[in-house]
RNA sequence: GCCCCGAUAGUAUAGCGGCUAGUAUUGUGGAUUGUGGCUCCAUAGAGGCAGGUUCGAAUCUUGCUCGGGGCACCA
């Protein structure tokens, strides 16, 4: 074979072919998409793969748009391949909102590009589903937008437990901020947001100094920051940690650590010890979202913080409302990447301790469709790619297995009945999945046929039986069947599928 | 961008300096002209790419490509 096509029939790194069997795990998450939209009464719409690099790079901050694809038109302009969808959908709704009543609800499970390495969970392109509100900033609309994602993702298989969506606002954060009278937001929301990975760092480089390889520590740290992750208790025996003697030591200070290194970043960014102290304790709160309340409740606060919170326990309400709080967590340390978010922020995470990635993510982002020329149009969304639920799923066994699409395999015998049969088949079709290979072929092979694809049914047609206006009918399951009636085979058919 | 592991028919694998590259399964045709899953026969199909070492490379080696995993990043 030619070398260069050999190469070509690689395909690009990191992009994805979908066989049937594969499309069909996809389509498990697919459907599921589309039934709870339709349940809480989303629409649907779409938008080109192309956009302006410009839009892009306007829009999501340079790191985001470092990662696309990038292409040029005829005229030279620069071209992105769409990484995410939101800047697209700001633009449709920027465009032409004036033409719909709000609030919108809108949704869209467009395929998305990022050049970037890929790992578990995560690929060069994907779909990535898509849900918004536009037109209202009441914090139910954010609670809908969770409820959207949680029946999804238990719709597409997983239970109460082995995922969590954690919440923030980014307004109380800020706003706290502002109230103990620090200046650098950015710098000091950053500290908070990573905070996880000072205790990798930390220990990671205090191996090293005790004499572990650079790998070694690595892999060590990461490991301890992990079983810290899903579990801050300590409350199981680790073996792999166990073996390691100079690890096991760690366990029951990780939090200590993490205290330290913290705070020592806060110092590092110019704030007193008043502030460190409080800060800190702030960003340690999170549980179960009324708990959280009730702690935020005894700060000593100004209105505006008030009100945020205020807004908070607003969306719990509505979150018990829509039967999804038992999923829900509010941890005031979390403010998400992406500059547009201005007040509720959340990211539902596997607890399943199979994909170290966020399943979802999204929040409100009242700004953007401002900022893009379009009037002031409150908006929260989500955005959920399908890779890392799948791969959950996959990982719990929880895909079943592949089925082919027929329920019935119109067999015919060789003989003058062609013109008959066509008219059982066209019939039946109307109702039922039909498969029919009327190309001379003689029955066992048809039959073999049916059998290869797991079709439940089969309609064998001969002139025998077409004589006294019969046809037979074969479970091939069990291989029983009989001659039956052509007047009474659709409701012979139903009988069986239904079983 | 960095690190680790890998790459032989569609799939799963054997060979590890001297092969007509073996096996299983799958595909196709048949044994079998009104009844499949078994069996048998036939047939098709492979060492990612480029270079180096060697008399000789699927086998050793280098680079690249692709795949898996991790870091950083991102979410």
């Amino acid at each position: 074979m030619d070398p260069e096509i050999k190469e070509v029939l690689k395909g690009i790194k990191g992009n994805r072919d979908f066989y049937p069997e594969d499309y069909a795990e996809i389509k498990l998450i697919f459907d599921a998409m589309h039934t709870v939209s339709k349940q809480f009464g989303y629409e649907l719409y779409e938008g080109p793969i192309l956009e302006f690099a410009k839009l892009i790079e306007y829009k999501s901050g340079r790191a985001l748009a470092d990662e696309t694809y990038r292409l040029f038109d005829r005229e030279e302009r620069k071209l992105v391949l769409r990484p995410e969808m939101t800047p697209s959908l700001a633009r449709l709704i920027s465009n032409q909102h004036q033409r719909y009543p709000k609030p919108l609800r809108w949704y869209s499970i467009p395929r998305v590009f990022r050049d970037e390495t890929p790992q578990r969970g995560r690929v060069k392109e994907h779909f990535q589903f898509n849900a918004d509100i536009f037109g209202v900033d009441h914090p139910a609309a954010d609670a809908e937008i969770i409820a959207v994602t949680t029946n999804i993702i238990k719709t597409s298989g997983l239970k109460t437990g082995e995922f969590v969506c954690v919440i923030n606002s980014r307004d109380l954060l800020q706003n706290y901020i502002e109230f103990l009278k620090i200046s650098n937001h950015l710098d000091v929301i950053r500290i908070i947001d990573s905070k996880g990975k000072f205790v990798q760092t930390a220990i990671e480089a205090e191996l090293k100094e005790k004499g572990s390889s650079l790998n070694e520590a690595k892999e060590h740290a990461q490991l301890l920051r992990t079983v810290w992750h899903q579990d801050p208790q300590i409350t199981k025996v680790y073996p792999e940690i166990d073996k390691h003697p100079n690890l096991s030591s760690y366990l029951n200070k990780l939090t200590e650590i993490e205290e330290q290194e913290v705070k020592k970043a806060m110092e590092e960014a110019n704030l007193d010890s008043a502030q460190i102290s409080k800060l800190f304790e702030f960003s340690l709160m999170k549980g179960k979202p009324r708990d959280v309340i009730a702690s935020l409740r005894a700060l000593d606060v100004n209105e505006k913080i008030t009100k945020a919170i205020d807004n908070l326990e607003e969306l719990i309400t509505y979150l018990e409302i829509f039967e999804v709080a038992q999923d829900c967590e509010f941890d005031m340390s979390i403010a998400r990447g992406l500059d547009y978010y201005t007040g509720i922020v959340f990211e539902f995470l596997d607890r399943t301790g199979s994909v170290a990635r966020a399943i979802a993510g999204g929040g409100r982002y009242d700004k953007l469709v401002e900022d893009l020329g379009g009037g002031k149009i409150p908006s929260t969304g989500i955005g959920m790619g399908e890779t890392v639920l799948l791969s959950i799923l996959k990982a719990l066994n929880r895909t079943p297995p592949y089925t082919h699409p027929s329920q019935i395999y119109v067999g015919i015998i060789a003989e003058n009945v062609i013109q008959e049969t066509a008219e059982i088949v066209n019939k039946l079709r109307k109702s039922y999945s039909v498969l029919f290979n009327p190309f001379g072929w003689k029955l066992s092979r048809q039959l073999e046929d049916a059998n290869s694809r797991s079709i439940p049914l089969m309609v064998i047609i001969g002139k025998r039986d077409l004589e006294e206006n019969k046809v037979t009918l074969r479970d091939m399951k069990t291989g029983e069947q009989e001659a039956i009636l052509l007047s009474e085979l659709e409701l012979k058919i139903k009988e069986k599928l239904s079983l």
